[in-house]
DNA sequence: AATAAAATTTAGATTAGTCTAAATTTATTA
DNA sequence: TAATAAATTTAGACTAATCTAAATTTTATT
């Protein structure tokens, strides 16, 4: 099997080629708290199990071998994000340190059980898609609230900042993944908009609703 | 935090400590799989942390902030073995070697709502005591089926042999725990014994008898 | 008590993953 | 397009954990 170092890798190279064909050196030094010469070393490392692609200095895609492995990753992260919140009643913003441990444990047959125990389910806490165990994902493409326009509607289903502190805010406001909201206006000095949500309303910054996910 | 190197090394110590005073190198180094040149390199290390008490050639012991350490893992262990083999419905001799990895995972508020989740269990599968979130142990003292007479009898509530071959042969007699056992009678010749077991009887060596544990 | 055997430690090397600083390559811009 | 800036790689070093082989200490045996 692979060292925790290299899942990590994958892992990233695997979340950073969805907004880039290939992934650079500095974005992978970024994301893993590392410098770009380590970056450079395990790319090397990697690249010689034929799980990425690299030209020096062109940066990495993965090899399929190597998506296989990191979205199997990303299936366990997400599959005991679930496992956290449903049925040990963490909250969405506490579990993803813990996640990022359970995420190794090697035993597929294990994970496989764990989602059967949980219903086979479709999404995690965030609203991130789980990969079955072929490793296939369900994109439902999702938009920010900031794309839609005044008296539009949408649903709320994922995020784009998963740091603690965004996702405690969200959950303040009673933003949370499957309530439905509406667009009532957009102030034009800032563009912060302001939303009916349920009984209420909610004003948010361009920020916020950059980070905040809806199908129509 | 501490390494998962020195985790294993002082979850070893506290298991050899329960059957010598104290814990020689060479004993660590078979448990281990290791050699005694690593396991010395190690003991220093650990001593310096003072989570043992080392004196080179004499052995070591745990001080007390390293028996604490010991026994959270292996409470960890304990209630992951459990939650694999009542919630994921795997067997007692498939559950060893994820849970030496799940033993890992640091956050101690999840297992201590997993311990709550699962009702607070005072057993892993194999009978062996789960220590509580504060480090208690209740001590049951079991025998082996060896040292009691023909007629005596007792129930099974633990194993000394936690080899995956062991309990797939007990699985296999039904020799499993919470099982009501009469001796019936022992063999002069190899001292082996037969035992009533609910409707039927069975033949067991005294290397088997020695390794089922039972209260009376 | 002297010596042989066993256990343990020390010395020196290796591997994975990381780092800093210097060198090199690529991209930008004047 | 030449100079400069940014990105990346290389070189050399460090730490944790391990190893083999040699040296040392303890234990067992005559």
């Amino acid at each position: 099997m692979n060292t925790l170092a290299e899942e990590n890798y994958l892992k990233s190279i695997y979340h950073l080629s969805l907004n880039a064909e290939n992934v650079s050196t500095n974005q992978l030094a970024a994301l893993l708290n590392t410098k770009a010469s380590s970056v450079t070393d395990m790319l090397k490392k990697l690249a010689d199990k034929e799980l990425i692609n690299y030209t020096p200095y062109q940066g990495v895609t993965l090899t399929p071998p190597g998506e296989k492995i990191a979205i199997n990753i990303i299936r366990k992260h997400r599959l005991w994000e679930f496992f956290l919140v449903e049925k040990l009643n963490f909250k969405w913003d506490e579990v993803h340190e813990m996640a990022e441990e359970m995420e190794h444990i090697s035993s597929n047959e294990l994970i496989d059980r764990l989602d059967k125990f949980m219903g086979y389910p479709k999404y995690d806490p965030h609203g991130d898609p789980i990969p079955d165990c072929d490793g296939k994902i369900k994109v439902h493409d999702l938009k920010p609230v900031s794309a839609i326009e005044i008296n539009e509607s949408g649903i709320i289903c994922g995020v784009r900042d998963h740091s603690a502190g965004f996702l405690q805010y969200l959950e303040k406001q009673g933003l949370t993944i499957g309530k439905k909201i509406k667009v009532e206006d957009i102030i034009e000095f800032d563009r912060s908009m302001v939303l009916q949500l349920e009984t209420k309303t909610v004003q948010i910054s361009r920020e916020v609703a950059n980070n905040l996910l809806i199908t129509l």
